[in-house]
DNA sequence: ATGAAAGCGCTAACAG
DNA sequence: CTGTTAGCGCTTTCAT
C-alpha cells in the first residue's frame, strides 16, 4: 500500500540514493532535482518508513517513560512534560506502568530493549534496581525522576528535589504557624523520598525543641486509600495531635475526608499539610497547604535532559557524566492551615 | 553490541533460518536442534530485534492511545485500561496527548503512520475528524472510546455510555430527590456528549414538568478551572437554584470551591451532581453524587477491541464491521446531594 | 529437518 | 551532483 523510497525514486527519474538525501536535507542536491523529487513526494503522499529508518540507523527517536501508576494523580504532570519535550524534539514516547511490580517492570524493560528505544525516563525506581544499573552500565541514556536513591547519585542521572529540605521547610514553617503535635502520614518507607520526607520532619521537630512522638506516626499498608481508615484510627485513639502533615497531597485529601467524618473541621480544629501539589490541591475544600516540586516541569526537565544524553552518545558514542538536576521546591501556603 | 540471528546461528552451529524458527515455535526442528539452539539463545542473553522484525512483518505490535490532556484526571483510568490489556496482549502503548489541537493531532497521526503502528484508540475526537474516516478508509483498525458523534456509528468501532440517558437517569433521580432548580454546568458543546448530557438533563426537566431556565446554564469557556469564577458570578447574580450538575467531577470540584468561599453548605443549601466517578470523587468533601462509566474498563474494552480488529484484519485482510460498544454507566449517590 | 538466498525500506560508502 | 551497491536483522520461500 505505502509506497516506498524507489517508487519515488522511479517517478521522479532518479535514484533511491538522492531521494534519500532529499528526504534527509543534504546540501548537495541539484535544486532542480530536489524540487521534481519533493513534488513527487507532495503528490502521492509519501511518508518514509520510520521502521525501515531505525533499522539502518540503530536510533528509534522514541522514548520510554516508566512510571508505577499513571491513575496516580503525581505522575499526570510528569508524563505531561515528558511528553511536551519529546514531541517537541521529535521523539516518541511508550508508556510503561509497572504497578511497582517486579515482574512487569522487568518485562517491560525486556520488551524496551528489543525496541530498541532510545532512552529511559523513569519514576518507579525501586529500591533495588540493579536493572537500571545494568542499563546505565551498557551506555543506555536513563534519567531518573522525581524517584531516585542516594546510591544513584553520580551514576545515574537525576531529576528531583531536596525531599528532606523541602519537608524540614514546610514542617518549620507549621510551627512556627504554631502547630506544636504534628502527625505523619507516611509513603512506602522503601522509597528513598519518603524517608527523607520523614527526616525533614523528624529535623523540623528537634530543631524547634519538639518531642517527636512515634504514636503519631501512621505508616503506609497498601494503599493511599487506606489512610482514611487510618486517621479514623488515629482521631479514635484520643492521641492529643493538632495536625497531620501527610508526604502526598492524596493522602491529605483522604485523611481530610476521615477528620470531616468525625466531625473535626480543616484547619479550625487539625491542620492538614500535604506534599506534591497536585492539579486539585487548590480546589479541595479546604486548599491544601503543601509544597510543589513543580511535577510538569521536572517532566520537561527530564525529558530535555534525556534527549541531550542521547544526542551526546550519538554524537561521542558514550554517555555524558551524569548530573544531579535539583528542583526548588515551592511551599505553598492555603486554608488547611492557619 | 547487542548480537543478531546469525551470529547465535554461528554458535549453535545451524542457520539463521532455523534460529528463526526456534524463536517463533515452528514445529519442524528436531528437538535435540531446538534445545541448543535454546541454549545459545540463553547464555547469549539474546533478544531478537523487533525493529527488524517489524521492518519484515510490517506489523509493529504496537498501539496508539491519542488523548487530549492526561493532566485530565478522567483519561488516567482509560489509559491504565488501555495499556493493561496492551501489555497481556504483547502490545505497546504510544501515547499521544493532542492537547486538543487540530495541528498537534495531525502531527501525531502522520507521525503514528510513519511508524506504522497497528491501531488507534482514539478518546480525543474533535466534531470535525476527517483524519480518523481516512484511517478507517486505509483500513487502519481505529477505536474511539467514551468520545464519539452520531455520524461515527457503524462507520467506527466505539465503546462508550449513551450518555444522553445517564445524564437523564442521574437527574431525574435528583429531582426525585427533590431538587427543582438545578442549575447546570457543560463542558466544550462542540463534543457530543457534552450535548448529550444536556440533552439528558433538559428531557429529565421536561418530563418531570420542570421548567428550564437557560439563566442556570454556565457555558464552557477555556477550561475546567473557569467554573470557580463562573460558580461564584452565578451564586452572586442572585438567582435561585438548589443544586449544579457539572458535566464532570472536575468542574464539580471547581463548582464546590466557590460555593464553600460563599459560605453555602453542601448539600444543606446547594446540592452537586458530577458525572464520571473520577478516583477522588468519593474522598473529596462531600463525597460527589456522580455516574461512572467504569472508565478502567472502558479502556480495557477499547484495547480489546482494538486488538481484535488487528488480529482479525490480519487474518482477513480487511477490518471487521465496526460495532458499537454500549457500556452501562452506574448512578453513585453521594453525600453532595441530599 | 535444515540451509541458501532474496528481500522488507532505508542509508551510506564509494565511484564517477 | 548523482547512481550503484551493500547491508541493517529478521523471515520466508525454495531447495535439498
Amino acid at each position: 500500500m505505502a509506497l516506498k523510497i524507489s517508487e519515488i525514486a522511479r517517478l521522479a527519474e532518479v535514484s533511491p540514493a538522492t531521494v534519500s538525501r532529499v528526504l534527509n536535507g543534504f546540501p548537495n542536491v541539484r535544486k532542480q532535482t530536489r524540487d521534481k523529487v519533493m513534488e513527487v513526494i507532495r503528490r502521492n503522499n509519501y511518508r518514509p518508513s520510520a521502521i525501515a529508518h531505525s533499522l539502518k540507523a540503530k536510533q528509534t527517536d522514541t522514548i520510554c517513560l516508566m512510571l508505577p501508576n499513571i491513575q496516580n494523580m503525581a505522575y499526570a504532570p510528569i508524563t505531561k512534560g515528558v511528553e511536551d519535550v519529546a514531541r517537541e524534539r521529535g521523539y516518541t514516547v511508550i508508556l510503561c506502568n509497572t504497578n511497582s511490580d517486579e515482574e512487569t517492570e522487568k518485562q517491560y524493560f525486556d520488551k524496551m530493549k528489543s525496541r530498541m528505544v532510545d532512552g529511559f525516563v523513569i519514576t518507579s525506581a525501586m529500591p533495588n534496581h540493579q536493572n537500571i544499573f545494568e542499563l546505565v552500565a551498557e551506555e543506555t541514556p536513563v534519567v531518573l525522576c522525581s524517584r531516585y536513591y542516594p546510591e544513584d547519585v553520580g551514576k545515574i542521572e537525576i531529576c528531583s528535589i531536596n525531599n528532606r529540605d523541602a519537608s524540614y521547610a514546610l514542617i518549620s514553617e507549621m510551627i512556627a504557624h504554631g502547630y506544636r503535635r504534628i502527625a505523619i502520614a507516611l509513603g512506602n518507607e522503601e522509597i528513598f523520598y519518603t524517608t527523607e520526607r520523614m527526616r525533614g520532619y523528624m529535623d523540623a521537630l528537634r530543631d524547634a525543641g519538639l518531642e517527636f512522638d512515634e504514636r503519631l506516626v501512621m505508616h503506609f499498608e497498601k494503599e493511599n486509600r487506606d489512610f482514611y481508615r487510618k486517621t479514623l484510627e488515629l482521631i479514635d485513639s484520643g492521641l492529643d495531635f493538632d495536625s497531620i502533615f501527610c508526604t502526598s497531597d492524596t493522602k491529605a485529601i483522604y485523611a481530610m475526608r476521615a477528620l470531616y467524618e468525625r466531625g473535626l473541621k480543616v484547619p479550625q480544629d487539625i491542620g492538614v499539610f500535604g506534599f506534591d501539589n497536585i492539579d486539585i490541591s487548590d480546589s479541595v475544600t479546604p486548599p491544601l497547604t503543601t509544597v510543589s516540586q513543580s511535577p510538569y516541569l521536572e517532566g520537561r526537565l527530564a525529558g530535555q535532559c534525556l534527549i541531550e544524553q542521547i544526542e551526546y552518545k550519538r554524537k561521542n558514542g558514550v554517555l555524558p557524566p551524569p548530573r544531579f538536576h535539583e528542583i526548588k521546591p515551592e511551599l505553598i501556603i492555603r486554608q488547611s492551615s492557619k
